[in-house]
RNA sequence: CGGAAUGUGGUGUAACGGCUAACAUCCCUGGUUUGGGACCAGGUGACUCCGGGUUCGAAUCCCGGCAUUCCGACCA
């Protein structure tokens, strides 16, 4: 895409009443506009980033069986007073509004109610397990308190996955590969070094559920880190308890603060005999269904990202969810100079191979096209000038590093052409 | 939901109760310039969040509302 024609623009700074780095980040760089407390909108440049992180977490579901559906965010009133969810009293977070004939809707804030009738139309027999089935869907939370940018917000679209088991072992077992396709996400996304398996509060369904912690200063949780065993607990359930359960002691472990980037839940039989979600099993016996529900924020690990890896020039995307893999940045005096072709020639062939490519083609000063370019944190940076052409080609930089070199045009097309 | 702070051109800031609300940036015109947010000249853009009140006079003081941020509570 040419940067001229990109409809956002870079800011040098950012609006006063922002002052989470990553909200002051993403704005100045244009991936997100703010809408209200908690409500934002996703720019060009920033729903790229977010649907690459959803791909990531979509090739992941997959590869454990996940099938994707898409359900409504409008939620069925007597459905949830079935599961006594319905009530402000017992779920506050709750958007509700009025039909025009009268009754009444919510807006959905998670889905185990339609995802388990939904099914209970489909599985009847032992055959017909297990399952497993996800979706990528807009979920609404009435927060008190919305914060840290796009951390917290009313509005956000959630990865939930929900497994449906004959028995509370065949639960357990994909509860762990879940477990390890989570790992796979956080690794892929850029995150696995500092992102924790994290004992907490099972609620009501289990003894614990476990979170996974990224640490980050902006974050709303506590936890204790044994660097040992790569495992954390969280402050809620630190307890001596929890500590002989885990086999762990106090004193190996460290205290961080982190913010929770999934969570996965066992459930047990609570929603399915509810909801009337049974099978029949080989001896004709009709038994509950295992239920375990997989969360994961991709705006929230966006957000997360942000915090983490960027420094005080800008963002520093990882490869895997980078809205561009390179940044092609012309520094010709004007359009009919040599180099200009050059780089219009090389964006051109860049394009034809389907190489994701931002061409600044503005006629911006050499510093501002640099600074916008640490700002939008790019993975490559890629300098075709005059100058580079004597060198012998372009520059390349890497964002993250402050080390540039000289290669010649074709080897730069071999780099990135040559999976097509 | 409790507490605190703040609301002034698009953005960041300034202005003792007193002149035409100032400066920077952004944007537009022209010129000039091109390897780390260049420079010169000119220009557009604000009922100072909303509604009341005090006063000869309110961006400024008072009351009410709304909004945003932060702290806390809450957070399948």
């Amino acid at each position: 895409m040419r940067q001229s024609q990109l409809f956002t623009k870079t800011r040098k700074e950012a609006p006063a009443d922002e002052t989470s780095k990553n909200a002051q980040l993403l704005l100045r760089a244009g991936y997100i506009h703010k809408e209200l407390a908690g409500v934002y909108t996703f720019l060009p440049l920033g729903i790229k980033v977010l649907n690459n992180i959803i791909q990531v977490i979509r090739e992941e579901m997959n590869e454990i069986g996940g099938q994707e559906v898409s359900l409504t965010a409008l939620q069925d009133k007597n459905l949830w007073e079935t599961t006594d969810r319905w009530d402000d009293k017992k779920v506050d977070v709750w958007f509700k509004t009025e039909l025009k004939n009268g009754g009444e809707l919510g807006l959905g804030f998670t889905h185990e109610e339609p995802m388990t009738r939904m099914m209970a139309q489909f599985v009847r027999s032992f055959r017909d397990l297990p399952q497993y089935v996800y979706q990528f869907q807009t979920k609404f939370r009435n927060e008190t308190r919305a914060k840290s940018g796009i951390m917290r917000t009313r509005e956000f679209i959630m990865k939930d996955l929900y497994s449906f088991c004959k028995t509370k072992e065949d639960q357990e077992k994909y509860y762990e590969i879940a477990k390890e396709a989570y790992i796979k996400i956080f690794k892929r996304l850029g995150l696995g070094e500092n992102t924790y398996y994290t004992f907490a509060s099972g609620g009501v369904f289990s003894k614990y559920s476990g979170e996974f912690q990224t640490l980050c200063e902006a974050g709303e949780d506590e936890i204790y880190i044994h660097d040992g065993k790569k495992i954390a607990v969280n402050k809620e359930v630190m307890t001596d308890e929890v500590l002989l359960d885990l086999g762990v002691k106090r004193e190996d472990l460290r205290v961080a603060k982190a913010s929770e980037v999934g969570n996965i839940f066992n459930l047990g039989t609570r929603f399915s005999d509810a909801l009337g979600l049974s099978y029949t099993d080989e001896s004709g016996e009709k038994k509950s269904v295992w239920m375990g529900s997989y969360g994961l924020g991709p705006a929230r690990i966006m957000g997360v990202i942000t915090e983490v890896l960027s420094d005080d020039k800008g963002i520093i995307w990882p490869e895997s969810i980078a809205p561009f893999s390179l940044h092609l940045i012309s520094l010709s005096k004007d359009k009919s100079g040599d180099s200009y072709e050059k780089a219009e020639e090389l964006y051109k062939k860049l394009k034809d191979s389907h190489v994701e490519v931002l061409f600044d083609d503005r006629e911006e000063s050499a510093g501002a096209k640099f600074a916008d370019s640490d700002l939008l944190g790019i993975p490559m940076r890629v300098v075709i000038s005059d100058k580079s052409l004597i060198a012998g080609g372009v520059e390349i930089k890497e964002r993250k590093s402050d080390k540039s070199e000289i290669i010649s045009i074709e080897q730069l097309l071999t780099m990135y052409t040559k999976n097509c």
